[in-house]
DNA sequence: ATTCTATATTTATATATTTGAATATAGTAT
DNA sequence: ATACTATATTCAAATATATAAATATAGAAT
């Protein structure tokens, strides 16, 4: 028995530093947000972010890397979607009023 | 009606990322799992997290500045707890199998 | 084949974050 | 008063992150 806490063990206490990270960027949790709205592809999701292309490429990605979100390609088109509904939970835990 | 979402203002969709960002990091969950047990004063903490007093004295700042936690001086402490139950929701929204 | 469109990658730059050493402050104990 | 303990702050260095310009790739349209 060491020092570390017994709930939770290394890695799962740093997949969910890196989920939390990766939700850290207001670009990224508009991305989730929009998508909620079911797949869309990455030329729909530059407008509403309102940044060069290459960064929303980036931050897909990124979403991607986490786990958080799926693609798939469609000839010239890349495809986005949530990896699963339950990731909704992870942004609307935050709704409560801690907020003022 | 502009090119932005409807359904989250600016200022909810920065206020989540504020706290997702600082939840971004094993240090500060590990902070927050441990609180579960109750109030705790930072001398409790240092050991909990194996890293200097400045540093765990600085995560223990940025989680109390993003609402996640609150403060109490005691004499020569500093007792912290979390400021609101529901914050360990956000936490566990993340106890599923996304996981591997 | 050429052009256009969508996406990915590379690169440079700017900015933010993490860390601990050093130091400051302030309460406690003697 | 002096020493000790707990915490906060300042600072510098190392590292990570975000951004866009430039470029590459590859499918679609003509």
């Amino acid at each position: 028995m060491s020092l570390e806490l017994e709930t939770e063990d290394t890695r799962t206490l740093e997949f969910k530093a890196r989920v939390f990270k990766v939700l850290g960027d207001s670009n990224r949790i508009k991305i989730m947000e929009f998508l909620r709205g079911g797949e869309r592809c990455q030329c729909e999701v530059i407008p509403i972010l309102e940044q060069s292309q290459p960064t929303v490429s980036r931050h897909l990605r990124l979403l991607e890397e986490a786990g958080l979100i799926t693609s798939r390609k469609d000839g010239n088109r890349t495809f986005y979607r949530v990896a699963d509904e339950r990731a909704f939970n992870i942004l609307d835990s935050l709704d409560y009023e801690l907020m003022r």
